[in-house]
DNA sequence: CCAGTACTTCTTGTATACAAAACTATTGAC
DNA sequence: GTCAATAGTTTTGTATACAAGAAGTACTGG
């Protein structure tokens, strides 16, 4: 029964930083909280200690759990390690991608590009999702897929925010042929420097980035 | 009171869990460990959850927590994401390392030379750290020094192990150099791939692995 | 003699109580 | 009037007590 609940109220907790119920700075008030899942301190603890050590609040002893949003260097530094893991995932995929495998990819860039064209910012986003998870999956290492998938999760409410801008999605997509085509030709470098490129946050997406940081402060 | 208990015991348990006097599948019962440490269970249960969160032990709910060694394949994986992190670091480091850190790797390498000269494998071994930790600093990018250092850390037992094969020593200081000449002419490339070839573990190494591996489970 | 079930015991998970530290507010002094 | 010090309150950190589930054992039936 523990796990469950501390894991429970741990995702939920999650959410509730993610949605922004609670902004960066925030003390996360352990009795308000405990009473308000209805569970004692103690579980709650332990969620509050999951968070931390994923990074969404900063334990300080004997003061509380901060919430602790990534500042635009942080996001930047997240971003690019994301875009080098991808490649990463790209390089090994390239050797070790099945045909089942590209299929669900183009498959998955067809439903991407039907999106494009309808101007369906949700399915785009869901498919661009399948699209990445099978990249990682593909990379035959099932660690380094752990991790993409952690990083991935964590940059999630960032991504979302990207997409947004005009032609973004367009951009992508076309981002995305070139990414199955090198892994169809079991080209590594190339793979690995599509993605790369796809994932970095560069000229003006740092921009759109920043904005987007800007507006999300007000 | 409260970080510094249950980081001290988390610490503590971690080094028991790397010296072997925790093998693969040991159950970490609480009680006897927290008169063990002098503490009640309540610390000595969020270490363990820091244990969980950074993968060393298994928690296994309504059932206690399992020690949880890498086996091969997932060894063989985990040491894959680090030469893909440190091929990002020496990429990033390319464009971004200063002439003092430039200087400093120099440095420990001479070190490490002498080391090799001496056959003093334990010197070998921190200059070797030292060298790597420095390389991840110059990346510029304190996330990924951060994820650096902690699979780094991680891998540690496994590393050391490696050392102790004929040759190996010479053969690694001798990539520490061409690792040190690409990032002192900034190139890239020449970079990620050197320090990738470094801590990949193939060919041979696969082998002393796997031996050393065997031997330890014996 | 073996297997299945019930019971006992041990262990985890949760709540609560207690102690220590930090923050706050009030009072007094300069 | 402002600053500082102290007392009080709030909150974290830890211990302990309690509840529930799992595992092992013993007993009974086939």
């Amino acid at each position: 029964m523990e796990q469950r609940r501390a894991d429970r109220i741990a995702e939920q907790l999650e959410e509730l930083v993610f949605d922004g119920t609670f902004s960066d700075g925030d003390r996360l008030d352990e009795v308000r909280l405990a009473e308000q899942f209805g569970v004692s301190r103690t579980p709650l603890r332990e969620a509050i200690q999951r968070l931390a050590l994923s990074g969404l609040v900063e334990l300080i002893p004997r003061r509380g759990a901060f919430v602790r949003q990534p500042g635009p260097v942080e996001l930047i530094e997240m971003f690019e390690v994301m875009a080098e893991l991808e490649a990463a995932c790209g390089r090994l995929a390239a050797m070790r991608i099945t045909d089942t495998a590209l299929a669900a990819l183009r498959d998955a860039n067809t439903l991407c590009q039907r999106a494009v064209d309808d101007g369906d910012t949700d399915t785009y986003y869901a498919e661009n999702e399948r699209f990445h998870k099978i990249v990682y999956r593909s990379s035959g290492n099932a660690f380094l897929e752990q991790e993409a998938t952690r990083l991935h999760k964590r940059l999630k409410p960032f991504r979302r925010v990207q997409l947004r801008f005009r032609g973004r999605m367009a951009q992508s997509m076309a981002e995305h042929e070139t990414i199955v085509t090198a892994l169809a030709a079991a080209d590594s470098e190339a793979a690995a420097a599509a993605l790369r490129t796809h994932v970095a946050v560069q000229g003006e997406k740092f921009h759109n980035l920043m904005a987007s940081l800007r507006d999300a402060a007000e």
